[in-house]
DNA sequence: CCTTCGATGCGCACACTGTACGCAGGAGGG
DNA sequence: CCCTCCTGCGTACAGTGTGCGCATCGAAGG
């Protein structure tokens, strides 16, 4: 039995490479760091947990010794992203330009990491990450501070729009990260398809001069689209205000 | 070479069944139709080709003969649930009840298929499917038909703002589906670790009892905290009017 | 010093995924 | 009759998340 003859290279402490203790160890946070710098660069479906051992100088199932899951993973890099987005202290004198500040952060990080809406349309409980809390509590702070009675109300009507036009974003920008092209080349390129498609349909070929007359910086034209829209809503929100 | 044993039984017209023509036939339209109820019974995770093959007495890759790859199934999917929202023709006496119904019937629609928003947030040109195009220029003919000069801006920001609220609450009744308890068991449950997680931040303590005090009907509260942040957009959107 | 122990990383394996490819059989047209 | 086209399928490949058990280590305890 014991006398099954060995083929393999005689395992020794000689052969054996030496640990590695330069490459910084295997730790919860570096494996979320690289997990979202993967995501960031390569997009959500790029992330697996064998490309990100490899990238890690580790097994893909060394992994599992920090993180209970990839989806646990996923939500851990949705609270570190959630860092990023700043909220201004509440108290100050102008609080639509509060608001206005920390939902354009939130839309720029959701741009950044656009997978972050996906995660978020997703995952279960993200919400309850610490600085996800946190971002909640600043926001719970500022909208209370500005007067209103029910400031979780508020909260849900702003951030309602703020995440549907990011998600929407967001996809917009992750298929023009696809094809390769620039946000311009693309939209120049799609604009026969788009033409083509909304013929028959009076109202939509009636808007489309309307949207590509000014064609000129599509980025400037998402950015303005979303500050009317979030105008809109402040406009509603303060005539709910009790003065 | 041509004398090797065959060990099989003997493939013959009689053995082989007959092509079972009672089942309809494999089709574009009855895949979509399996897969969406597929969708909507188990979640987006379980839509699997192998299955949905299996359901329709099908091999998986047979499907491929009606439809190129597994994303252009999910559009499609898409397209035809699109088909159930329901916008009141231009025209009406009454925008605000017209957009109203619109948004409702958007929601609905989105929770009835949770995987709804989670595709849209990820496949960027669902947009150009018939349905969808229909929804669109009703859309816009309703806005243009309540004097909207820029009706575009106003159907982004009413419909990011339902985007928004929808994809949060479909996340949140998947998780509540995933938990195999109804909502109002599973907000008992999870109500000590929300607040645990809340302990320490002011704002969102104090807000808590606003939340849990008529804690009764979960299904309301979302169906009012919708309508209000909706009327919000909606007052916004009044106040750009031309008069 | 040696021994023991808990923590860490890893190789293997399993069940599963989307889909490319080539073949078999039936339908219809010459 | 043959020939061509269309449909379905079996097999196969390259991947996926992750459970399991073993090897290795640094530290602790005798």
């Amino acid at each position: 039995m014991s006398r099954t003859k060995d083929t393999n290279p005689i395992p020794s402490v000689w052969t054996r490479e030496q640990r590695r203790t330069d490459q910084p160890a295997l730790s919860r946070d570096a494996i979320v760091r690289e997990a979202i710098a993967m995501l960031d660069a390569d997009g959500i479906e790029a992330l697996s947990m064998r490309k990100l051992g490899a990238r890690l100088n580790a097994g893909a199932t060394s992994l599992y010794r920090h993180v209970a899951t990839k989806d646990e993973l996923m939500e851990l890099a949705v609270d570190e992203v959630a860092a990023e987005i700043h909220v201004p202290p509440a108290g100050g004198p102008d609080w639509r330009a509060a608001v206005t500040e920390a939902a354009g952060s939130f839309r720029t990080t959701a741009l950044r990491h656009p997978w972050l809406t996906l995660v978020l349309g997703q995952a279960g409980l993200a919400y309850l990450g610490p600085n996800y809390m946190n971002f909640s509590e600043r926001l719970a702070a500022l909208f209370t501070a500005a007067g209103f009675p029910e400031p979780n109300r508020a909260i849900d009507a702003v951030f309602s729009y703020v995440i549907g036009m990011s998600t929407t974003e967001a996809a917009w920008l992750t298929t023009v990260a696809r094809s390769g092209e620039s946000e311009s080349e693309f939209v120049a390129r799609l604009l026969p398809a788009a033409r083509q498609a909304s013929a028959g349909y009076d109202h939509l070929a009636a808007a489309e001069p309307e949207t590509s007359a000014q064609a000129g910086d599509p980025a400037k034209l998402r950015d303005d689209k979303f500050a009317y829209g979030l105008e809109v809503v402040l406009d509603g929100l303060a005539l709910r205000l009790p003065k």
